[in-house]
Formats: structure tokens, sequence, C-alpha cells
DNA sequence: TTGACTGAATCAAACGATTGATTAATATTG
DNA sequence: CAATATTAATCAATCGTTTGATTCAGTCAA
């Protein structure tokens, strides 16, 4: 294993966050230890506590810089309309063909593009299905967005269900994507097909299709062809 | 908090493996200690390496015992109708409706009733997302009668697409369902909500009817009441 | 000189593992 | 049957290692 050295033109603070995301996406808040981040970032141990107080406000300021590491690809995306806007349903229908799109671009920003990047979407899923206590309040405020705009979405093109009929739907449409991401390796393992899936744009239109007709919309069904 | 002692009845050995089962979901493999599984079945610590040959094999045989745990209810299930079958498509999307409802009742048999089971299928969850080194040959073995169970349903009931097509609503199908036991508290804690779901039943309904209108079968849309 | 930063050395605590002694139950023998 | 040998199970004590945290002499730009 070649010594994974980060860019050495960042300050040190940078860098061992960089390291951090790396190595605590790997192998856990427990499992990770703060020299082999400061290794990592070719950086002193001693660091860790100077500049973040110590191993929990490391993986807080971790969990913090996923903000700024990206734009978020759903959050360039034009707002959700309003349920009295004119072809409100049509453009709600589109709206959530681009946010799937944008939310697997945005999970799937797989190592092909940046090492970090995919560390920290890794990272993200964990603390998703078990919360580190320290993390809790970044979560919340990490993944709010996603959640009110399908919500929004929602209260136009299912205008007759209950609060709790669309969390659930909500949760439906987001829970398909997140687990296919979260346990990619585990479904490569199962499948026994190592490069699965072969086709992300297939595999793009597969979750609009089966959100869209889960939905029960009549635009949708049949064919899953849009 | 109290002591939580286990049934002093059942064997060291056994009570071992169910401190095993509750520490280790709780705190993850790195997060839990000998120390504290042992103090918690009341044994000493020793005794893992003598039954077990150490941590790792306690955890594995932990994983194990998941198996004798508890009949699994997707395991009662009749098997599914093959592609010739007299009234193949119907008993098949009966037989969807079933396993969704089975497999729902697997995963949710929380806290309730036993927590040692809540435990178990806590660190099921846990495993699929990031498993263990030690453990993924026993996840496998776990995890590939739900999977084949529904991939033979999908074969009657989507003869028409691929087999990576059908993985996908396969993943699709289970995705939602393990996303959302996975990330309940999460959830809660997102929502504001801290008893959701508040009705079960209306949650399996959701879960059948989001699957069958998903998967585009003209039968089941719409509407979702079946 | 001062203040920000570095890194080798070190700390107490917790870790998994091992030891040797002890108990209790079973098997073997006289 | 009684005495002895054997084995499995359990224990307190301790091993060496690793952990996160701390210390402190030293570097370097301002």
């Amino acid at each position: 294993m070649a010594p994974p050295s980060l860019d050495l033109t960042q300050d040190t603070r940078h860098r061992l966050l960089e390291a951090a995301l790396l190595v605590f996406a790997e192998k856990g808040y427990d499992g990770a230890g703060i020299r082999e981040i400061a290794q990592r970032a070719q950086a002193n141990s001693a660091l860790v506590t100077y500049h973040f107080g110590g191993k929990e406000g490391l993986y807080r300021e971790a969990l913090r810089s996923i903000h700024d590491r990206k734009v978020s690809a759903v959050a360039g995306l034009p707002p959700p309309p309003e349920p009295g806007d004119p072809g409100a349903r049509e453009t709600a229908i589109q709206g959530m063909k681009d946010y799937i799109r944008a939310f697997v671009t945005d999970l799937m920003s797989c190592p092909a593009e940046s090492e970090v990047d995919a560390a920290a979407m890794a990272l993200i899923g964990r603390e998703i299905q078990m919360p580190h206590p320290v993390s809790a309040p970044v979560l919340v405020e990490f993944a709010r967005p996603y959640m009110e705009r399908v919500l929004a979405l929602l209260r136009i093109l299912c205008p007759g269900e209950d609060d709790e009929a669309r969390l659930r739907a909500t949760l439906s449409i987001q829970g398909q994507i997140l687990h296919f991401r979260n346990s990619l390796g585990f479904i490569r393992l199962l499948s026994g097909d190592p490069e699965f899936p072969k086709d992300l744009e297939a595999l793009i239109q597969h979750f609009i299709a089966f959100s869209l007709r889960g939905l029960g919309l009549p635009e949708a069904f049949p064919p899953p062809r849009s």
C-alpha cells in the first residue's frame, strides 16, 4: 500500500480534515485512530487537539466540511412550484424527475471524481443509519433540504394524502436510492457482480420510473418510458 | 442505568452471545469491549477467548446465532410459483404482497417483543451497510433467501426485463423497507415526530402499494387499495 | 521578541489476550 | 461402591499494546 499523501500545498488543518474524512469513512469513528489520520495528512497527531480540541471535534468539523466540499446538485435545482401556480402539476412531475437525477448524482459522485468526496458521501450514509451523538445536528441540517423539496413536490402531486402518507412516500423514494448507495458493496457481494451497476443512466431511469409509478401518478403509468 | 442482567438460568456461553448482540448492535465492533460484554452477561471476560477464541470469534458466532433466534416470517411463506404454473401471475402478485408483509414483520420485530431480537436486526442492518470482513459470509447466507424470493417473483411478474433490471427492482423494493428500518432513529429526529410511524399496518400497505405500482403492474394501478 | 505552529516524547487509561489456580462434573479405576 | 483421574468451565490477576491526550523544546515568519 503506497502512502496516500494528500496535497501538501494545502494548510495542515485542511489536510487533516480531508484525511479524517477518508479514515472515518473507511473505519468508523471508533475504528479510526488519530495517529493514522495524522499520518495520512502528513501531520503530527498533536495537531488534532490543537486545531479541533480532540478527536470528537475533528469528527464534527469533518462532517461540517462536507457542506463546503461540493455544491449539491439538488441545491442548484429551481425551487418547487407552489400549489396555486399554473401548470403546477406538470412542473412538479418534471421537478421530481430532476430531483431524483440530482439526488443520485450527489450520492454517486463515486470514486472516479474525488476520493475524498466519495468518502464524504459514505460517511453521510453511515451517519444517517447510525448517527454518532456528536453528529446529529450537523446531519439534520444536511438532510433537511432534500427532505423538504420532496415533501413540497408531493404536496402538489398527492394533495389528497395526509402528512404521514406523504412522509412515507418521501422515505420510499429516497430510501431506495440511499439504500442502494449505502449497501452497494454488499449488493455486489450478494449478486456476484463486482461491477454492478454497469449502466448509471439506466439506474437513474429506473429510480424515476419506479418512484413516479409508485406514487400512483396516472401520467407516469404505464409504460415506464419517460 | 440499572444493570441489565440477562437470564442467569441460561449457560454462560449463551448469555455471552446475547450480551454480544446487545453491545455490538449499540456500539459497533470497534466501539464494543469484551469487558463490557462480559459484564452484561455476568461472566468473566476470559470466557470470550475460552468459548469463541477471541473477540472476532464472538462477533462471528453472535451473527450466526441470529439465524436460530427467530424463525423468519419469510421462511414460512409458500414457495413462489414457477413460470409455467397456471395462474402464476395472480399467485405471484399475492406472493409479493405476502412477502412484503413478512419482510416488514421480520425487520420490525422491534423492541416490544425482545430487546435482543431488536438488537440482532439492528446489527444486521449495520452489517449490510458496512460489512465487517469477518461477517461477509454469514451475511450473504442470511440475505440470499430474501433476495432469491423476490427475484423469483419478478421473473413471473416482469418476464420482459433483463436480469439487471430485475435486480434493480428487487433493490428498490427491499431498499425502501431496509432504509426505513435502518434509519428510523434519524427519521424521527428529522421529522420531529418521535413516535413515527404511528400506524404499522398503514406502513405495510404503503410498501405494498408503492412496490406493486412501482413495478408497473397494470393490476395494481390505480388506485392503491388492495 | 512575539505568537503561531511543529513534532518527538510521554502520559494514564482502556484494550484484547493470556496465565495459572480453582471448581464442578464426569470417567476411570481398584 | 469408593477412590482417583480427567476434563470442561470459570475466575482473578496480569500481560503487552494501543488509544486519545498532553507536554515541551524547538522552528519560523512577522
